[in-house]
DNA sequence: ACGTAAAATACAACCGATTGCACGGTAATG
DNA sequence: CATTACCGTGCAATCGGTTGTATTTTACGT
């Protein structure tokens, strides 16, 4: 059923259905109106792919979930997921868009110059930069509207959006500072860009306090929770006495909080744990957990407000979105 | 720049170099290197919109996410996200499919009717019901194939996937039956039918038990982590000396756990707490949660392998993925 | 050198909508 | 009554690819 089937059926040319159905004042009321109703009577809908290839004026956004080549972590992280539906909200705000989601599960980084350079998106948005700053960096040469959220590099060609890791964790590990903690343990995947600065603004915050930082108290764990828990109950065993635990994310937090209960210690009594993002379940857990907002809604919207200054050809730069420290229960008190 | 640009270019006609990219044993191979060396030279990249419109063989699936009248809480209900990551992993597993994802953060239910209208997606795929059960009866006569996550109702006519409520609430209450527990309070917004139904199992399972339901111990609670504190708290003044709760969903077991915790109370000490959905983050909470399973991964794959079975014209058949209760800290012991 | 089959390429229709322009009919105007 | 203006509708081009068929080129045998 199409249009020109419609047009027979009303007896009349295509043009004029066409103009009825959008609702033209060219075409008469009554023909207008009859037209409409036909199309509803006989179930008609439009082919929405032929429309938007002759307009060309709708744009589609594609939103990439890299995998980080532990499978299925990105997809099981609140705060990537929040931060989707920040983006998916903040399109919807500017309307007349379209999301196409890609998710990619195994590990091949080279998917997204794939995507990039097959899918017929307008501008592509991808959460977190994960290990493929090269990919991504090819990627920028191919595609003229990309926006990445993550950290900021040297020698990146790509727009990013992101918080200050280095001074967010920096403002993190002084809290610990300011409450008395001495002996500091690192929780996280140092591979990772973000992850790698944070741990920077970590050792900043320590060097600064004339703390030294032992290195066999960074604990180069996999993002899987299950992993960190392992992690961190070796270190329990091997390296005990540390009163200050910085993890990278949420999810490694409560990881940590869990092996340490397991070890039969108390957080924040024995251990202070700071997290990193924030997500909606750290102001509920148990204890509630001191972390380091990333502003979800905010993050969003500079994702896609970036990608259409650069659809707009005007030049983009990589900013920061605001970060704050927010203290609970698991830094606060002995 | 396109086809024929190149065509120029190559100073061959379009139709040689649509074959010659596509690799087609109909051109020479010379004149197929030749133009494809060209093509990436002049950094020609297909106009897909075009390509997918004269094919016609790319399914595109749309995916939305409902609000549910309370702003932000699908969109930061950990278990929604999953279940949509699973949903992609599982598009992503069958190939050659485009993922367009809607989101709708205000109250009006007629953005579903309009998004099967006037989109052009091949199938829909509805990630919770909400209280959206009349439109998305609407919504079935219009398209041909929509697959919804939620409960099973007696009048609807678009297939759903989801788990038994029922059962699986029914289950959560007996276990904590079975732990010797007496006076219990039900946390959930019974209007949404998934919660209406677990409602009903854990009223059976309590009246099996010889056990009278105390309406005024049912919080009708509202679906945000804060009201839901909120709402525990008042009980908690008003109504002391429950000692087991059951959640309709991890996120309310959480804020729950939160409310006990603040009145003075130990949780599973003094009340007993059992969630829904198992979470990833109810593994390492604290106490880790007891929960009821739904398996994301099944549920996912579920519902793209019906959406896909209505899209071939096969009859598809609302469905239950396996449920299964997992006891852990919150309401084992005292 | 010529005829012919096969190989390589070009032509043109087509997918389903939109839209500038042409055309025919009616009403308003002189 | 003739002329003009305007209004409603239809024609046909167009978006950027794909593909069946026609046409040209090449190669080969005699």
């Amino acid at each position: 059923m199409k249009m020109s089937d419609l047009a027979k059926l009303a007896g009349v040319s295509k043009s004029t259905v066409s103009r009825a159905l959008a609702g033209s004042e060219r075409v008469t009321k009554e023909t207008r109106d009859r037209i409409q109703q036909l199309a509803i009577e006989h179930n008609y809908r439009m082919n929405m792919r032929a429309r938007n290839f002759r307009l060309q004026n709708i744009l589609t956004i594609g939103v990439l979930l890299p995998s980080n080549g532990q499978a299925e972590w990105l997809a099981t992280d609140p705060f990537v997921l929040e931060l989707l539906g920040s983006v998916a909200d903040a399109l919807e705000a500017k309307g007349g868009h379209e999301l196409l989601l890609a998710k990619h599960s195994n590990n091949d980084p080279s998917w997204i110059l794939e995507f990039a350079e097959t899918r017929s998106v307008d501008g592509i948005i991808v959460i977190g930069q994960s290990l493929y700053h090269e990919e991504l960096n090819k990627a920028a040469d191919i595609t003229n509207a990309m926006v990445v959220w993550g950290a900021q590099l040297p020698d990146q060609k790509y727009v990013t959006v992101g918080t200050d890791n280095y001074q967010g964790c920096k403002l993190a590990t002084e809290h610990l500072l300011a409450q008395g903690r001495k002996r500091f343990v690192f929780l996280g995947d140092t591979r990772f860009p973000e992850t790698q600065l944070r741990y920077q603004g970590f050792q900043a915050a320590l060097a600064d306090a004339g703390l030294t930082v032992h290195s066999e108290l960074t604990a180069y764990s996999e993002t899987a929770s299950d992993a960190a828990l392992n992690y961190v109950s070796e270190i329990l065993d091997q390296q005990p006495g540390f009163d200050a635990l910085v993890a990278s994310s949420d999810m490694l937090a409560f990881s940590a909080i869990k092996a340490i209960h397991n070890g039969g210690l108390s957080v924040p009594g024995d251990v202070a744990v700071v997290g990193y993002d924030d997500i909606t379940l750290s102001e509920y857990s148990n204890p509630t957990l001191t972390s380091v907002t990333q502003n979800r809604r905010a993050g969003g919207k500079a994702l896609v407000d970036t990608l259409f200054d650069l659809l707009d050809n005007k030049l983009a730069q990589s900013l920061f979105i605001p970060t704050e420290l927010v203290a609970r229960e698991s830094t606060l008190g002995r």
